[in-house]
DNA sequence: AGACTTTTTCCAAGCCTCGGAAAAAATGGT
DNA sequence: ACCATTTTTTCCGAGGCTTGGAAAAAGTCT
């Protein structure tokens, strides 16, 4: 009925743990007094919090010998406790799936990533791969460190390419697979006694910067150009989530009424420009789409040719960073003028994009507001991805840690 | 530092609070009981919290013999007093201003509206106007009822056309005035001694519909086609507020690269496609942007001459909807696909555009998605600001009299 | 070794909300 | 007319969390 809950004491003391949390996640290490003043809570607080995170397992005391030259009883140093759980991120590509496993600080344990054609598979053989990839994760990881063996994983995160469902439950389409529809999240959990929610990757990846102080209370967009565009929101400090698909299917976008033919069926899409396949048909003078995904080498060559003076290839990427643009300004129009991670293999012709990237922006945007936007390239999307996973599986795990708050009931 | 601030005793108080007032916003009448259900907090607490507003002065029991056939001890009838509070939303436009005054149960207590030239009218002209505006409300209010003769108001929004800061200050631009950045916000609240916002009307719209039932926990867009094209954006239960420009410049939104002049000085915006003027001069064959704004009689009668068969007014209206139809695909493609809610001339002429959108939405989303979207027609424009500034004002109050609390204190 | 400084812990107090019991206010049956 | 029943409201003690100040702890500086 009413939009508003109740509060009471209870949803306090999980607030007030979440945020000394989420204050542990910015700084690595803190003391007592340091999260008192972060927090705003009284001293008397914090260090009561602290003194039950740490019982609990989530938060342990080093000795670290600082030793700058300060006077006075030293603050005993705490940082969150990689003990108190693991999460894995998934990656879901065409041709691939990779994953990350972590501990509950973030610290990276194990990676591992396979080839395999997954175009044809059943929901059920995507469920066994991905439940065997999270067991070699776990594997690797247990080879790594000799405590703790066998431990299962509290949360997992799956990043697919493709539209996802909104309730994270699983894909409803992806250019990775053939068949439509895909449970994930319910039988994966049930395999492996562990959380999972399922995103589309694009959306997923401003959660890398979650805890990045120089991206706090920043908004920014990610944006992923390669074998497609997709792009991630953060807006006023939350991760934007659609109602319906999950992501801002920016490659989607209308760039051009009754334009190039795009792989989702419409004309005039920005990824049917700026996708690989785009830039590479119309380089080499074709207007099909290419039946297969275009190598990153090809794509690279195909740069460098550009770079060399081939007009037809400038030309190809000139109008995918005109379409880029153009999206761009759109966005910004309706949104506000954001900074831009980009990553994919467009971050690796960035030269070749920028000019026309931003001039499609000031030809689009009123005022030409956000053409001159910051553009930070982080090339390695894989680790962009895992990095965002890991985010938000800490962040959820969080959550439930501080609600719950079991106290661990200590010999003696 | 931190993102996450402590939670304390008195933001518990001033949460639930709020979670009683914002009941009874969607409610008009309640209980004890009612409130406690509706909360979730239990019987002792929601009717102690009850008690408090009532103390208060927010809320009043009434006797209202209900008289349905049940047995049982009675609940008291609670409402939200009337005589706690009153708020203006006044509204800046072309060649007009206007206003209404509210009590705080958000009953309107008169309204008024004035013809004048604001064009070259300097910031501190405005703001004596609409001290002027807003005193002749209080005036009018008064006459309608003999208590509180002479009593202040709480708090002012001013809906404007154009762009506003987006902390709500004042002015950057507007159509309606030469002179850019106009202090708004500070002058007028100096003058009237009561709290003002400055938003801009279309992104303020959605908030119209903040207690409706039926519009609870949806999201949705307002749309504004009329001399210009606006949208309002509820998302995730919240109105959308840019930290930049403070509106979704619909209007502004590329519709086609290289397109048709717009008065923002870019080409091919959906304005240029579908304002009244573009329309205009589509079906009279001029390109020029017009010097004076349409009136409404004037687009009445084109309406009715394309659907007379005019052919060169059905192909401008045809137009118009196909750029209105592609924005809305953009932002669908992008948030999700929204049910709007239409206003302004456009939705006079809604017969004549209709079919354009629909058929823009289908060739321009991800699988026509929205095409279908529902189409909600409010051709009142003016009551449609005032009751959104209304509510905006209402629940920034509420907000505030949930923290200060002051208990009045009753004698003996 | 003693004075000083800074961090941490301890304890009583204050606010909320909760749950159950008691009171209040009306209806229905005898 | 009176008593049992039903439903709403109020009252009261308990529990939980934060607060502020005092006391304790653990170093540095002279």
């Amino acid at each position: 009925m009413s939009r508003l809950a109740k509060t009471d004491a209870d949803m306090v003391r999980a607030h007030n743990r979440l945020a000394v949390l989420d204050h542990l996640r910015r700084v690595e290490v803190t003391t007592r007094k340091a999260v008192s003043e972060a927090t705003g809570l009284s001293v008397s607080a914090a260090s009561a919090i602290c003194g039950t995170l740490v019982r609990c397992g989530l938060l342990e005391e080093i000795e670290e010998d600082d030793r700058s030259i300060r006077r006075g009883r030293p603050g005993k140093n705490l940082v969150l406790c990689g003990r108190a759980g693991r999460v894995a991120a998934l990656k879901i590509a065409v041709g691939e799936v990779s994953g990350r496993i972590s501990d509950y600080a973030g610290r990276p344990l194990a990676e591992t990533r396979q080839k395999v054609d997954l175009s044809g598979q059943s929901g059920e053989t995507l469920v066994a791969l991905l439940a065997t990839l999270a067991g070699e994760l776990v594997e690797l990881a247990a080879q790594g460190s000799q405590e703790a063996p066998g431990k299962r994983l509290d949360k997992i995160v799956v990043a697919v390419q493709g539209k996802t469902h909104s309730d994270l439950s699983g894909i409803v389409w992806s250019p990775a697979l053939k068949h439509r529809d895909i449970e994930i999240a319910a039988p994966l959990a049930a395999r492996l006694s562990a959380d999972v929610s399922v995103l589309n990757d694009c959306s997923l990846m401003p959660e890398a910067f979650r805890w990045r102080p120089d991206f706090t209370g920043l908004d920014f967009a990610t944006l992923f150009v390669g074998f497609g565009v997709g792009m991630g929101l953060r807006i006023n400090g939350a991760t934007f989530q659609g109602k319906h698909s999950s992501a801002v299917e920016f490659g989607h976008i209308n760039h051009l009424p009754g334009g190039a033919l795009c792989r989702c069926g419409n004309r005039g899409c920005v990824e049917a420009y700026a996708g690989d396949y785009a830039i590479w048909r119309r380089a080499t003078g074709g207007e099909e789409i290419p039946g297969h995904r275009i190598p990153d080498a090809d794509m690279a060559a195909l740069a460098d040719a550009a770079r060399a003076g081939d007009e037809a290839a400038r030309a190809a990427f000139a109008e995918a960073g005109n379409a880029i643009g153009y999206g761009l300004g759109r966005v910004f129009t309706m949104i506000d003028p954001l900074p831009i991670v980009l990553t994919g293999s467009g971050a690796q012709a960035i030269d070749l994009l920028e000019p026309a990237i931003r001039r499609g922006i000031r030809e689009s945007a009123v005022d030409g507001l956000g053409a001159e936007t910051p553009l930070i390239l982080r090339e390695d999307t894989d680790a962009l991805v895992f990095d965002a996973g890991t985010a938000f599986a800490l962040a959820a795990l969080d959550g439930e840690f501080a609600r719950s708050a079991a106290e661990a009931t200590e010999a003696a």
